[in-house]
DNA sequence: CATTAGGT
DNA sequence: CCTAATG
Protein backbone atom coordinates (compact mmCIF):
# COMPACT_ATOMS: atom_id res chain seq x y z
CA UNK A 1 0.00 0.00 0.00
CA UNK A 2 2.89 2.32 -0.60
CA UNK A 3 1.97 2.40 -4.24
CA UNK A 4 0.10 5.70 -5.27
CA UNK A 5 2.27 8.82 -3.70
CA UNK A 6 2.53 11.46 -7.02
CA UNK A 7 -0.72 13.38 -6.48
CA UNK A 8 -2.85 13.91 -9.37
CA UNK A 9 -2.24 16.31 -12.06
CA UNK A 10 -4.50 18.69 -13.99
CA UNK A 11 -5.97 17.10 -16.86
CA UNK A 12 -5.23 20.32 -19.16
CA UNK A 13 -1.63 20.89 -17.35
CA UNK A 14 0.23 21.20 -21.29
CA UNK A 15 -2.46 23.98 -22.05
CA UNK A 16 -1.62 25.62 -18.73
CA UNK A 17 1.62 25.40 -19.23
CA UNK A 18 1.67 27.17 -22.68
CA UNK A 19 -0.83 29.83 -21.09
CA UNK A 20 1.88 30.73 -18.08
CA UNK A 21 4.93 30.43 -20.86
CA UNK A 22 3.11 33.35 -23.20
CA UNK A 23 2.60 35.17 -19.66
CA UNK A 24 6.09 35.05 -18.84
CA UNK A 25 7.49 36.23 -22.22
CA UNK A 26 4.30 39.57 -22.14
CA UNK A 27 6.03 40.56 -19.13
CA UNK A 28 9.69 39.76 -19.37
CA UNK A 29 10.21 40.48 -22.84
CA UNK A 30 7.43 42.73 -24.47
CA UNK A 31 7.09 44.90 -20.98
CA UNK A 32 3.45 44.01 -21.20
CA UNK A 33 2.42 43.40 -17.64
CA UNK A 34 -1.67 44.05 -18.76
CA UNK A 35 -1.21 40.51 -21.44
CA UNK A 36 0.61 39.27 -19.05
CA UNK A 37 -2.24 39.55 -16.21
CA UNK A 38 -4.55 38.55 -18.78
CA UNK A 39 -2.80 34.94 -20.13
CA UNK A 40 -2.72 34.88 -15.81
CA UNK A 41 -6.27 35.14 -14.98
CA UNK A 42 -7.19 33.26 -18.31
CA UNK A 43 -4.77 30.26 -17.57
CA UNK A 44 -6.09 30.07 -13.57
CA UNK A 45 -9.84 30.22 -14.75
CA UNK A 46 -8.62 27.36 -17.07
CA UNK A 47 -7.15 25.50 -14.13
CA UNK A 48 -10.48 25.25 -12.55
CA UNK A 49 -11.92 22.95 -14.76
CA UNK A 50 -11.57 18.68 -13.76
CA UNK A 51 -11.55 17.51 -17.12
CA UNK A 52 -10.05 17.38 -19.95
CA UNK A 53 -10.82 20.16 -22.36
CA UNK A 54 -11.73 18.63 -25.76
CA UNK A 55 -13.87 21.36 -27.60
CA UNK A 56 -13.62 25.11 -27.42
CA UNK A 57 -16.97 25.05 -26.10
CA UNK A 58 -15.92 23.83 -22.82
CA UNK A 59 -14.79 27.14 -22.15
CA UNK A 60 -16.68 29.22 -23.99
CA UNK A 61 -18.03 32.24 -22.13
CA UNK A 62 -15.29 31.16 -18.95
CA UNK A 63 -14.15 34.33 -16.98
CA UNK A 64 -10.94 35.85 -18.31
CA UNK A 65 -11.13 33.68 -22.37
CA UNK A 66 -11.73 36.88 -24.20
CA UNK A 67 -11.84 36.41 -28.02
CA UNK A 68 -7.96 36.46 -28.39
CA UNK A 69 -7.02 33.79 -25.88
CA UNK A 70 -9.84 31.71 -27.12
CA UNK A 71 -8.85 31.66 -30.39
CA UNK A 72 -5.39 30.47 -29.15
CA UNK A 73 -6.78 27.77 -27.36
CA UNK A 74 -8.67 27.22 -30.07
CA UNK A 75 -5.11 26.16 -32.68
CA UNK A 76 -3.56 24.69 -29.39
CA UNK A 77 -6.82 22.39 -29.17
CA UNK A 78 -6.97 21.33 -33.37
CA UNK A 79 -3.10 21.37 -33.70
CA UNK A 80 -0.75 20.79 -30.70
CA UNK A 81 0.77 23.89 -30.83
CA UNK A 82 0.32 27.74 -30.32
CA UNK A 83 1.75 29.45 -33.23
CA UNK A 84 2.62 32.93 -31.06
CA UNK A 85 4.02 30.77 -28.29
CA UNK A 86 6.70 28.87 -31.22
CA UNK A 87 7.49 32.22 -32.65
CA UNK A 88 8.29 33.59 -29.32
CA UNK A 89 10.42 30.46 -28.28
CA UNK A 90 12.13 31.29 -31.46
CA UNK A 91 13.04 34.81 -30.98
CA UNK A 92 16.94 34.95 -30.07
CA UNK A 93 16.24 38.60 -28.04
CA UNK A 94 13.80 37.06 -25.96
CA UNK A 95 16.20 34.23 -25.56
CA UNK A 96 18.74 36.90 -24.65
CA UNK A 97 16.66 38.56 -22.17
CA UNK A 98 15.99 35.69 -20.29
CA UNK A 99 19.60 35.00 -19.88
CA UNK A 100 19.76 38.37 -18.31
CA UNK A 101 17.69 37.65 -15.80
CA UNK A 102 19.60 34.50 -14.64
CA UNK A 103 21.70 37.10 -12.83
CA UNK A 104 20.58 38.22 -9.18
CA UNK A 105 19.44 41.58 -9.49
CA UNK A 106 18.98 41.99 -13.08
CA UNK A 107 14.95 41.99 -13.45
CA UNK A 108 13.30 42.10 -17.09
CA UNK A 109 13.66 45.97 -16.95
CA UNK A 110 17.51 45.57 -16.66
CA UNK A 111 17.67 42.52 -18.85
CA UNK A 112 15.88 44.48 -21.81
CA UNK A 113 18.03 47.47 -21.50
CA UNK A 114 20.83 45.65 -21.80
CA UNK A 115 20.07 43.29 -24.53
CA UNK A 116 18.43 46.42 -26.43
CA UNK A 117 20.29 49.31 -25.93
CA UNK A 118 23.60 47.63 -25.59
CA UNK A 119 23.27 44.99 -27.65
CA UNK A 120 24.60 42.40 -25.37
CA UNK A 121 23.15 38.92 -26.06
CA UNK A 122 24.69 36.31 -23.60
CA UNK A 123 26.27 36.34 -20.11
CA UNK A 124 29.85 35.61 -21.83
CA UNK A 125 29.09 38.91 -23.21
CA UNK A 126 27.97 40.65 -20.74
CA UNK A 127 30.73 39.49 -18.26
CA UNK A 128 33.27 40.21 -21.02
CA UNK A 129 32.00 43.60 -21.84
CA UNK A 130 34.38 46.99 -21.32
CA UNK A 131 31.81 48.76 -19.90
CA UNK A 132 30.16 46.24 -17.48
CA UNK A 133 31.14 47.89 -14.32
CA UNK A 134 29.15 50.53 -15.47
CA UNK A 135 26.39 48.98 -16.80
CA UNK A 136 25.67 47.06 -13.44
CA UNK A 137 25.55 48.32 -10.19
CA UNK A 138 26.97 46.02 -7.03
CA UNK A 139 24.74 43.59 -6.32
CA UNK A 140 24.11 42.42 -10.21
CA UNK A 141 28.38 42.59 -10.23
CA UNK A 142 27.86 40.06 -7.52
CA UNK A 143 25.59 38.31 -8.95
CA UNK A 144 27.19 38.11 -12.09
CA UNK A 145 29.86 36.52 -10.78
CA UNK A 146 28.55 34.19 -8.58
CA UNK A 147 26.28 32.91 -11.48
CA UNK A 148 26.71 29.55 -11.60
CA UNK A 149 27.84 29.45 -7.77
CA UNK A 150 23.97 30.45 -6.80
CA UNK A 151 22.59 27.94 -9.46
CA UNK A 152 23.65 24.96 -7.16
CA UNK A 153 21.50 24.10 -4.58
CA UNK A 154 22.69 23.95 -0.64
CA UNK A 155 22.93 20.39 0.50
CA UNK A 156 21.38 19.54 3.39
CA UNK A 157 24.76 18.50 5.58
CA UNK A 158 26.74 22.01 4.34
CA UNK A 159 23.65 23.89 6.20
CA UNK A 160 23.55 21.58 8.92
CA UNK A 161 27.64 22.79 9.44
CA UNK A 162 26.69 26.26 8.85
CA UNK A 163 23.92 26.22 11.56
CA UNK A 164 26.36 25.18 14.36
CA UNK A 165 28.96 27.82 13.52
CA UNK A 166 25.72 30.63 13.17
CA UNK A 167 24.03 29.82 16.14
CA UNK A 168 27.11 29.80 18.50
CA UNK A 169 28.68 32.89 16.65
CA UNK A 170 25.33 34.44 17.31
CA UNK A 171 25.05 33.56 20.87
CA UNK A 172 28.11 33.87 21.74
CA UNK A 173 27.26 37.56 20.80
CA UNK A 174 24.40 37.82 23.21
CA UNK A 175 23.22 34.43 24.92
CA UNK A 176 20.04 35.73 25.34
CA UNK A 177 19.91 36.00 21.21
CA UNK A 178 17.55 33.01 19.99
CA UNK A 179 18.26 32.27 16.38
CA UNK A 180 16.64 29.57 13.70
CA UNK A 181 17.40 28.63 10.40
CA UNK A 182 13.91 28.36 8.65
CA UNK A 183 12.88 27.38 4.87
CA UNK A 184 12.86 24.40 3.48
CA UNK A 185 16.09 22.95 5.76
CA UNK A 186 13.70 23.65 8.77
CA UNK A 187 11.03 21.20 6.79
CA UNK A 188 13.66 18.55 6.39
CA UNK A 189 14.65 19.38 2.70
CA UNK A 190 17.80 17.61 1.46
CA UNK A 191 18.88 20.74 -0.39
CA UNK A 192 17.83 24.09 -0.43
CA UNK A 193 18.47 26.93 -2.35
CA UNK A 194 19.37 29.53 0.07
CA UNK A 195 19.41 30.33 3.94
CA UNK A 196 17.09 31.83 5.80
CA UNK A 197 17.45 32.70 9.66
CA UNK A 198 15.57 34.20 11.76
CA UNK A 199 16.80 35.82 14.99
CA UNK A 200 15.21 37.46 18.01
CA UNK A 201 15.89 38.89 21.30
CA UNK A 202 13.83 38.75 24.22
CA UNK A 203 14.17 42.16 25.48
CA UNK A 204 16.26 44.46 23.79
CA UNK A 205 14.27 47.53 21.13
CA UNK A 206 17.35 47.98 19.23
CA UNK A 207 16.95 45.21 17.06
CA UNK A 208 18.58 47.12 14.28
CA UNK A 209 21.59 47.76 15.80
CA UNK A 210 21.95 43.75 16.95
CA UNK A 211 21.07 42.62 13.08
CA UNK A 212 24.59 44.90 12.42
CA UNK A 213 26.23 43.92 15.29
CA UNK A 214 25.61 39.73 13.88
CA UNK A 215 26.61 41.00 10.07
CA UNK A 216 29.52 42.63 11.12
CA UNK A 217 31.15 40.02 13.34
CA UNK A 218 30.01 37.04 10.75
CA UNK A 219 31.40 39.26 8.18
CA UNK A 220 34.84 40.91 10.02
CA UNK A 221 35.46 38.16 12.49
CA UNK A 222 34.83 35.00 10.78
CA UNK A 223 34.51 35.62 7.40
CA UNK A 224 31.66 33.12 7.07
CA UNK A 225 29.81 36.23 5.34
CA UNK A 226 31.74 37.32 2.25
CA UNK A 227 28.95 40.21 0.62
CA UNK A 228 26.30 42.07 1.85
CA UNK A 229 23.81 42.89 -0.88
CA UNK A 230 21.73 44.94 1.33
CA UNK A 231 20.87 45.70 5.13
CA UNK A 232 18.43 47.13 6.40
CA UNK A 233 16.78 47.57 10.22
CA UNK A 234 14.93 44.36 9.85
CA UNK A 235 16.80 42.32 7.00
CA UNK A 236 20.51 41.59 5.95
CA UNK A 237 20.87 40.02 2.55
CA UNK A 238 23.71 38.88 1.29
CA UNK A 239 26.55 35.71 0.56
CA UNK A 240 27.85 33.15 2.97
CA UNK A 241 30.79 30.86 2.34
CA UNK A 242 31.35 28.05 5.07
CA UNK A 243 34.91 27.32 4.25
CA UNK A 244 37.00 28.50 0.85
CA UNK A 245 36.34 25.05 -0.17
CA UNK A 246 33.07 25.64 -0.13
CA UNK A 247 30.48 27.38 -2.68
CA UNK A 248 29.04 30.71 -2.16
CA UNK A 249 25.61 30.92 -0.83
CA UNK A 250 22.95 33.44 -0.73
CA UNK A 251 21.94 33.89 3.02
CA UNK A 252 19.24 36.10 4.87
CA UNK A 253 18.93 37.19 7.98
CA UNK A 254 15.90 38.72 9.72
CA UNK A 255 15.82 40.04 13.02
CA UNK A 256 11.80 40.24 14.81
CA UNK A 257 10.21 40.86 18.19
CA UNK A 258 9.88 38.54 20.57
CA UNK A 259 6.00 38.65 20.34
CA UNK A 260 6.35 38.09 16.46
CA UNK A 261 8.93 35.52 16.65
CA UNK A 262 6.81 32.29 16.26
CA UNK A 263 4.17 33.67 14.08
CA UNK A 264 7.21 34.74 11.64
CA UNK A 265 8.97 31.53 12.54
CA UNK A 266 5.63 29.41 11.31
CA UNK A 267 5.50 31.50 8.48
CA UNK A 268 8.79 31.42 6.65
CA UNK A 269 8.90 28.08 7.26
CA UNK A 270 6.15 27.12 5.43
CA UNK A 271 5.43 26.13 2.90
CA UNK A 272 3.46 28.14 0.82
CA UNK A 273 0.14 25.76 0.98
CA UNK A 274 0.27 25.59 4.76
CA UNK A 275 0.21 28.69 5.31
CA UNK A 276 -2.43 29.26 3.34
CA UNK A 277 -4.33 26.60 4.89
CA UNK A 278 -3.88 28.11 8.59
CA UNK A 279 -4.89 31.18 7.27
CA UNK A 280 -8.07 30.08 6.27
CA UNK A 281 -8.63 27.87 9.45
CA UNK A 282 -7.37 31.02 11.48
CA UNK A 283 -10.11 33.22 9.75
CA UNK A 284 -12.79 29.85 10.01
CA UNK A 285 -11.89 29.98 13.86
CA UNK A 286 -12.72 34.03 13.88
CA UNK A 287 -9.28 34.95 13.71
CA UNK A 288 -6.40 36.61 11.08
CA UNK A 289 -3.22 34.88 11.23
CA UNK A 290 -0.51 36.32 9.43
CA UNK A 291 3.73 36.81 9.15
CA UNK A 292 3.66 38.88 13.00
CA UNK A 293 0.65 37.86 14.46
CA UNK A 294 -2.21 36.03 15.49
CA UNK A 295 -5.44 38.36 16.90
CA UNK A 296 -9.40 37.86 17.26
CA UNK A 297 -11.79 39.22 14.41
CA UNK A 298 -14.53 40.90 16.50
CA UNK A 299 -17.91 40.10 14.55
CA UNK A 300 -18.02 43.48 13.45
CA UNK A 301 -14.57 43.18 11.48
CA UNK A 302 -12.47 44.73 14.16
CA UNK A 303 -9.25 42.91 15.50
CA UNK A 304 -7.90 42.37 18.58
CA UNK A 305 -4.64 42.83 20.32
CA UNK A 306 -2.40 40.40 18.85
CA UNK A 307 -2.29 37.40 20.75
CA UNK A 308 0.38 36.52 23.60
CA UNK A 309 2.63 33.92 21.66
CA UNK A 310 5.08 31.85 23.31
CA UNK A 311 5.71 29.07 20.86
CA UNK A 312 4.50 27.58 17.52
CA UNK A 313 2.65 26.02 19.56
CA UNK A 314 0.81 28.57 20.94
CA UNK A 315 -0.58 29.19 17.38
CA UNK A 316 -1.97 25.70 17.01
CA UNK A 317 -3.74 25.82 19.93
CA UNK A 318 -5.54 29.06 19.30
CA UNK A 319 -6.70 27.43 16.04
CA UNK A 320 -7.33 24.37 18.04
CA UNK A 321 -5.43 22.21 15.74
CA UNK A 322 -2.66 19.84 15.76
C1' DC B 1 3.58 42.33 0.25
C1' DA B 2 7.30 44.33 2.53
C1' DT B 3 12.02 45.61 2.53
C1' DT B 4 16.26 47.60 0.38
C1' DA B 5 19.01 50.17 -3.21
C1' DG B 6 19.47 53.48 -6.16
C1' DG B 7 18.45 57.17 -9.25
C1' DT B 8 16.37 61.72 -10.41
C1' DC C 1 9.82 60.41 -4.38
C1' DC C 2 9.50 56.43 -7.62
C1' DT C 3 10.92 52.15 -9.70
C1' DA C 4 13.28 47.80 -9.61
C1' DA C 5 14.38 43.48 -7.57
C1' DT C 6 14.24 39.76 -3.81
C1' DG C 7 11.91 36.74 -1.17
Amino acid sequence: MAAKRKLAENPNSELIDFLHELADYEKNVSRMIHKYNAYRKAASSIAKIDHKIQSITDIKGLEGIGKKIAAKIEQYLSTGKIKKLETNRGDETGAAINQMTRVMGIGPAHANKLVHQEKIKSIDELRSHPKRDQLLNKTQLLGLNYLEEFEQKIPRDEIKQMEIILLREITAIDNQLRAEIVGSYRRGATASSDIDVLVTHPTVAKLPSLLHKIVETLTKQFHFITDTISVGDSKFMGVCQIDTSKLHRRIDIRVFPSEQYYCALLYFTGNDQLNRHMRIVAQEQGYKLNEYSIQKVGSTGTLSKPLPVTSERDIFDYLQMD
